[in-house]
DNA sequence: CGTCCACAGGAATGACGGGCGG
DNA sequence: CCGCCCGTCATTCCTGTGGACG
């Protein structure tokens, strides 16, 4: 029986109207082959960098702008082209992409480099200083220019500090025969502060600021996905244009409007409709969002669970708004119920600031003058969200209706 | 006008499971 | 096997703080 059903849906999958040409192109890590309004930055990028097919060094270059504003498409559209070049003209230059949020560590890091030059080092297990010694050895004997790019850099900073910008930057000083370059990549101009003066100088040789696209402009990118990705005629320009402006409105981020695109034409087709309206759009954003909250609330560590879980209860309970001593009160009463060890007041409250940046919880910054200084914490989510989720876990499912005594006391 | 609440949030340190080279 | 280092998470200790209260 399942069998017909599932029959049924791919028959109208395979005889339903088409809407895809190619739904590759409408993912966030494609790059495309033309990267309309970024024009000047891969010419001006493009020109920093052509020493290196020269055999000199080039210069190190900082790229700052927003999410979705065309920074890692722009140096990887570039990237790719000097590296055929150099291929075409035999120059030794290599170039390598990290990404610092999914790599994470400095060492993580440099055993990526480490990689480019052909050396196989340990997953962890040495000392960060010996993987950068072994590079740099490697590299050397290599002979070439290598440019490494640095994605998301102010990530690796403030998790690792500015020590594998330091060695990278000053690297070369002790390199005779191989020149390295350095281009980072940040969406948060504010992370320089956090830099050694020497460090900012040298990245900072030259800067490329990548401004948020307007609404237009991600008009324009959107079309030319849209080329490509849907069957023509299937995408109405209300549809488009409401992506580029539901994504304007969010800094003008392209990825974003991608996502609204691509979501609205699965949507789309799962209707069986032949083309995509508006309508699709508006459901593709709420669905983007649900998706987003539930998988976040899944993986949630235990505890994390738990303080969600005690905010929720204090919300069934009636009460908004309440202080971190309150929430505190109320998870060390649930840690007590399934008799688990609870975590300091510290770590919970630095638990809901985590949870207030995913953006589960509001917590705000609150003075209440003689009685003290604290956060106020509300729910981010519909508590319906919570419940869904909250009811399928093995441990929360039986504190859900539970109702907490220490709230009695609160007026 | 000083006090003092109820925490915020930084820094240092520790425990833990993993893996290295020797 | 040892001594060492890794990343992660948590604890402990700490200093900082805006404004209602007395």
């Amino acid at each position: 029986m399942y069998e017909d059903l599932l029959n049924q849906v791919f028959d109208r999958f395979l005889t339903g109207p088409r809407l895809f040409r190619d739904r590759e192109v409408l993912r966030p890590d494609y790059v495309p082959k033309e990267l309309p309004h970024r024009e000047d930055q891969i010419l001006h990028v493009g020109r920093i960098l052509v020493p290196v097919l020269k055999g000199s060094r080039s210069s190190n270059i900082f790229l700052y702008g927003q999410t979705g504003t065309g920074k890692t498409a722009v140096i990887k559209f570039i990237i790719d082209r000097l590296t055929k070049k150099s291929q075409e003209i035999e120059a030794p230059v290599v170039a390598c992409y990290i990404n610092c949020r999914l790599t994470g560590t400095d060492y993580r890091v440099f055993s990526k480099l480490c990689e480019v030059v052909d050396i196989n080092v340990p997953f962890t297990g040495l000392a960060t200083n010996e993987v950068f010694d072994r590079f740099k050895v490697a590299l050397d004997s290599k002979k070439i220019l290598l440019i490494v790019v640095l994605d998301e850099i102010d990530f690796l900073v403030r998790e690792q500090g500015d020590d594998l910008l330091y060695d990278l930057t000053r690297g070369n000083e002790s390199l005779q025969s191989s020149k390295v370059s350095v281009v980072g990549i940040s969406n948060d101009l504010q992370f320089k502060e956090h830099l050694d003066p020497r460090v900012l100088s040298s990245l900072s040789e030259e800067e490329v600021v990548f401004r948020p696209y307007t609404a237009i402009e991600l008009g324009d990118i959107l079309q030319a996905r849209a080329n490509l990705g849907f069957v023509s005629g299937t995408l109405t320009k209300g549809a488009l244009n409401l992506c580029s402006a539901l994504a304007a409105t969010e800094h003008g981020d392209a990825r974003r409007a991608l996502d609204l695109l691509r979501v609205a034409g699965e949507l789309a087709e799962r209707e069986g409709k032949s083309k995509v309206i508006e309508e699709h759009v508006r459901s593709a954003q709420n669905k983007i969002e649900e998706d987003r909250i539930t998988s976040t609330l899944k993986t949630l560590p235990l505890h994390s669970k738990l303080v969600l879980c005690s905010c929720y209860l204090i919300k069934q309970a009636g009460y908004d708004g309440v202080i971190t001593g309150n929430v505190y009160e109320v998870y060390g009463e649930l840690c007590r119920k399934i008799q688990l060890e609870s975590l300091t007041q510290r770590r919970v409250s630095g638990l809901i600031s985590e949870l207030d940046i995913m953006g589960l919880l509001n917590a705000s910054l609150i003075n209440m003058g003689r009685y003290g200084r604290t956060k106020k914490i509300k729910l981010g989510i519909p508590e319906k969200v919570i419940r869904e989720i909250f009811v399928k876990d093995e441990w929360l499912s039986t504190l859900l209706d539970y109702k907490p005594r220490c709230l009695c006391s609160l007026k």
